[in-house]
DNA sequence: CCATTATATATTGTGCACAATATAATTTTG
DNA sequence: CAAAATTATATTGTGCACAATATATAATGG
């Protein structure tokens, strides 16, 4: 077998399919006029207000060179706001505005429109993870 | 559940192993001076000299405004040329350089060194693949 | 206490990824 | 055949993702 076919690739399915959700996103959050990175800044936020950029950037593995500038958009957006730390002036603080906090109401519906969009059945979806998770450990 | 809980989601860990992916390819392909981007057009053409940017897209699923300044920096690195087709002008053939070719040499351990890596039976990669599969046919 | 070290965020630069649009060549159609 | 529609690639603009570096603050050790 010739192991540099495409065909015989493993990690190409994985990073196809992490494009095209992404794609599937892009439609399901239009009208939260967020991108898929964004979403997952605020998932953070709305289950734990107030955390710094290093907290949201361990949950997300993201660093600063990535949360900086997308956390200044998230602000001109009006749905976080960026605070030094008065404790630790190297900190900055993000927090959810009023209309941060009331984004979470839309996005309700955004995940199970998202196991539908998919159509697999839920215990596969279980096994899936759970290799997933097997991986991302070893990697 | 709360389903907007980030633990819940399905889909970041998915996000999360395609990225880790691409950083263990980026040690990997260190020795190649190629992304993972890159190397999957190389084994595009290692499978097939003399390709049109669309046919290389179609397969990758990418368009061209990911694939010509990709493809500008593998000609520039030597390893590919690009020369608009002489049946009809509309289409670029990109083509594998000496260079190119023997590229595919240096490569040839990198799928192992991958699997290695990932460290997760061969058996169980396969119910995984299925399982991408199906969810991008679906999507 | 002050020099050293560590930590937190920001900045810069490169390379995707994709939407939207532009341009040029080819095909189709009236 | 000429106008219209289609196709192929390129360009522009936005937003990640990450390496490398910079900067400022805090913690620590002699």
């Amino acid at each position: 077998m010739d192991h540099l076919k495409l065909e015989n690739q493993v990690c190409f399915p994985i990073y196809t399919l992490a494009k095209e959700m992404v794609n599937k996103y892009r439609s399901l959050l239009e009208e939260l006029e967020l991108t898929y990175p964004q979403y997952l800044v605020m998932l953070v936020l709305w289950e734990k207000d107030e955390q710094s950029v290093s907290a949201i950037g361990e949950k997300l593995n993201l660093d600063s060179g990535t949360l900086t500038p997308l956390l200044k958009r998230l602000e001109q957006k009006e749905i976080v706001i960026r605070k030094r730390s008065q404790a630790d002036e190297r900190m900055v603080v993000i927090s959810l505005t009023a209309a941060g906090h009331q984004l979470k109401t839309k996005a309700q519906n955004v995940p199970s429109a998202m196991v539908d969009a998919m159509s697999i059945p839920v215990a596969e979806l279980k096994v899936l993870k759970n290799s997933i998770d097997k991986i991302l450990s070893n990697l």
